[in-house]
DNA sequence: TGTATATTATTTGTCGACAAGAATTTTATC
DNA sequence: GATAAAATTCTTGTCGACAAATAATATACA
């Protein structure tokens, strides 16, 4: 017999399912192409997947423990809204987390982590000349992920990249409406922290990236002083 | 028509069901009654709480999110193992972690907080005096997680939970076999803690802080010694 | 016309069944 | 008797269907 239609759907493998649509649907999230507070339906999910609901929910699971997504018992769930009320404890958390894994990277880096720090460098500096704002706010995100990847403490790596995935969805929502730039000087910023974890220099490391992490908390808060004037305009 | 069987099983409501799973293989795991690298069987739990492998599995996804157990894609999942190797990175987070924690109480709790916190440090003080070290485990951690919540960010509470009850599994897996008891010292620290709290001296409340960690990190590392030795003995 | 109740529709949580992978056991071959 | 292949058992991932809970709509009544 002649097979005439050899299955023209991409025929999934077993599992794969849930991490395609949580891999998707989180870069979605933290792109604010689903907007915060939007209602995510799985039905919908599960045509567009062509899958059963299962495995979406399964996914959507894992999100709800990640904080990326809401879920109301038995009744909707949509995308997490980003908590302006306690932005502070947000900004707390993230100098602490700036500071704490660029020391840990000073003390136990290997030579192969700087290598993976400079690419990310090296990106973050073409985004800058670019001026792609976008591609900035990634980049630096990675920057920052891979040295603290050098620090090899999964509690702290944990922690630091939920706060940049946040931060992440905070600045596009400004940058969004926004072309400003970030400043040349973080590029400069960004090689003195490179220099002193190359030379394990624990106490300066720490004290740059501090130095560094007010920086970028103080740009955060100036773009929504600002948005916050717009606000009540309206 | 005679209904003989009025469905002696207690009838959960709708959604309660996940939860309640959760909730008890969370605390059989934290309580060392499930071991860590024993496995789990979906099909033995869904018959042992009278319900479809369906929430048994969003249960499990949840705490393999939690880092609870560990789920080998297509083959079997299990109580996560204790990762003795990387014990130091748990030392690190724990005692950062116990001190920004309580710095933050002293900035920001409210008097209902202090309440709260002399609740659990008066049982606590009450364990000791027991001598009952599975209480001693369990009140101390509660006390430090109220202070937690009095310093009111979310991002460190949220760590701190899973690092105190990543120690819960450690220490009882010591206390099993030691009935060794913790000083009265811990119960003065404690007191002091409180008192600088109350005070709002966030300085001393760093240095109280960091004090009582490494007191508690050098106890756990004593016990591990000793336990070494008694491997190398067999 | 506005409010309260009943009806319908939508969506979520749960179920039983089935199929794909992996582990185990059995059979075949040297 | 040891190794490789085949068959079987077991467990997991996925599916379609159904029922409970909620939301939306229609109806009744003042």
């Amino acid at each position: 017999m002649t097979d005439i239609d050899t299955s023209p759907i991409p025929e999934r493998k077993r599992g794969s399912g849930v991490k395609m649509v949580y891999d998707l649907l989180r870069d979605e999230i933290l792109d604010l192409v689903l907007l915060p507070g939007s209602p995510i339906d799985e039905v919908q999910l599960a045509e567009r997947f062509k899958m059963s609901r299962t495995p979406i929910r399964e996914a959507l699971v894992r999100l709800a423990g990640e904080g990326l997504i809401d879920t109301l018992p038995n009744r909707s769930t949509m995308v997490a809204n980003i908590d302006f009320l306690n932005m502070h404890t947000f900004f707390d958390a993230l100098v602490l987390m700036y500071r704490v894994t660029t020391k840990l990277a000073a003390q136990y880096h290997r030579p192969e982590d700087l290598k993976v720090i400079r690419a990310h460098q090296a990106e973050f500096a073409a985004a800058v000349q670019a001026q792609d704002a976008l591609a900035m706010i990634a980049t630096n995100a990675a920057f920052h992920s891979a040295i603290a990847e050098a620090g090899r403490n999964a509690y702290f790596t944990g922690l630091f990249n939920r706060l940049l995935d946040e931060g992440r969805r905070m600045l596009r929502l400004y940058y969004q409406s926004y072309d400003d730039r970030l400043p040349q000087r973080f590029v400069e910023e960004h090689d003195d922290i490179i220099a002193v974890i190359a030379n394990r220099d624990v106490e300066e490391a720490d004290r740059l990236a501090k130095l560094h992490a007010e920086q970028i908390v103080h740009q955060i808060q100036k773009l929504f002083a600002r948005e916050d004037r717009l606000d009540v305009a309206l």
